[in-house]
DNA sequence: TTATGTGAACATCTTCACAGCG
DNA sequence: CGCTGTGAAGATGTTCACATAA
């Protein structure tokens, strides 16, 4: 599958200006169709970091921001983040900074968050509680409206204040209640037979936290959160890292005790799924 | 691009050496310290991924597999998935394929699944209940091995077989039970409070469910897991879709009713986080 | 003078296409 | 021949560095 045939467009980015940059070199074939929406797919990944930072900051009743300041709040590099801006627009100020509240309006345009998207769980487990009672995730916008499992205990009992229904309804709730986004929170033997479903039931966008790859025709988009991948990453790392360092000292490394954290006070956006407080 | 395997990395990304003979070209100097671990971080993830395909089909018996199915089955493309085994050794036999009992072992030995990696969890709330009682994680090698929250009517209560211990002892039982990674999954507001205990306790792998940036000191390796941002990448596609094609129908689109799905029975791995059982 | 916006250099990742081993 | 392994071409993505606007 790996993707559609489009996505990331070329880099050109707001048309306006010059027709065509460098027109010599024969070989460079101008592209084909040229479709202005090019935003880097990894620059969306940050736009919505940036964007949680930036609510935090607007909580704050911080008004102004340096791309310097956002950039290290964000964890990336300043000039990266500023263009990662530009491709949305230019609404900085220069020899000032940003206005909070005009990248936040344009940031959350550009993701598309000014309309809802619906959101089905399908798969009643311990993640699918969690996801359930997310409530409307963080920044708004991603009501969960539908919740599916195929345990006939769960029929009809309200999880998060949604009744769960059985997968076999998936087809005719998805479509009453208009569900854009298929959350799949199942065992990995149920996942491909979900997808499909919620696929035939028109669902085009998929987040799949099945240990699972899912196959599916392009016009669906899929994302997957996989956990496993995730830890042996992590276990890749150190175990390059044991191997390059032959240190074994135990104490504390060079430098303060206390890890360095300049803005470690910048973000908001609370809990993330559990119903654990911690404050410190 | 449609079910990425990466994932927006943290922090600052340390450059990854690119190493490679690539003398050829005047210009390209031969580079400072060229170490020869230079796996491309993009592939790392994936290794992760081949790798549980291949356990499916070590399940299944089946031992040989050319790179066109084990790419098929995997979500990309044959070259690539070439490329990626080539990073840690020629163990395929030309006109033949690949001996899955062999790939399995040395992509386990690269990703350093060989030795245990012991994972604490901390913020037990629906998330972290679920990380718990993920019971090391599949393909093994992750056992969680401590739990941690503040509340005090957890305090000691078993979770998935564990005792859950207050945020307050994350030095000691860490050090004690020699964890190797950190899987935070506290609400915001405490997560980088926790993230520097455990970079404090020696913790030196970081796994990161809270909607937070965290700053940690660059040989801290962290990855994050964020839903909103997730959640948000997809809005982006949705409304990018709706813009681009001004289609309206609702019926099905063309092709056949059933999505395409070369071979959806290969995978195995089973459940995910939950508890759930979808047999369809 | 400060900090944005961006062309261009650079670095990384992906895909092609084919040499060459079995 | 079939299929792996890989140099080289092509994309994408990141960083530099500076012209430019307020």
């Amino acid at each position: 599958m790996t993707a559609h045939g489009d996505d990331v467009r070329d880099g050109d980015a707001h048309a306006g200006t010059a027709a065509d940059p460098q027109s010599s070199d024969g070989v460079s074939i101008p592209e084909p169709q040229d479709r202005a929406r090019a935003i880097p797919e990894a620059a969306v990944a940050r736009l919505a970091v940036y964007l949680r930072v930036l609510s935090g900051l607007d909580e704050r009743e911080v008004h102004t921001v340096s791309s310097e300041e956002l950039a290290v709040a964000a964890g990336v590099n300043s000039a990266k983040l500023r263009k990662d801006l530009s491709y949305i627009g230019s609404y900085g100020t220069r020899g000032v900074g940003y206005e909070v509240a005009v990248l936040i309006g344009q940031i959350e345009r550009t993701l598309g968050l000014t309309q809802q998207n619906r959101v089905a769980v399908i798969g009643i487990g311990n993640l699918g509680h969690a996801l359930a009672n997310y409530g409307g995730f963080p920044s708004r916008g991603f009501p969960v409206t539908a919740l599916f499992d195929l345990d006939p205990d769960l029929m009809g009992v309200p999880v998060g204040g949604i009744p769960v229904d059985h997968i076999d309804d998936i087809p005719r709730v998805c479509a009453e209640r208009d569900v854009t986004i298929g959350a799949i929170a199942t065992p990995a033997k149920g996942a491909q037979e979900v997808c499909d479903r919620l696929v035939r039931a028109g669902v085009r966008c998929i987040l799949n936290f099945a240990p699972v790859v899912l196959q599916v025709p392009e016009e669906v988009e899929v994302r997957k959160v996989d956990l496993a991948v995730e830890m042996q990453i992590l276990s890749f790392h150190v175990a390059r890292r044991s191997q390059e360092a032959p240190e074994s000292t135990d104490s504390e490394d060079t430098g303060a005790g206390a890890p360095q954290s300049e803005n470690r006070d910048v973000n908001t956006g609370d809990n993330p799924v559990d119903g654990m407080v911690v404050r410190p």
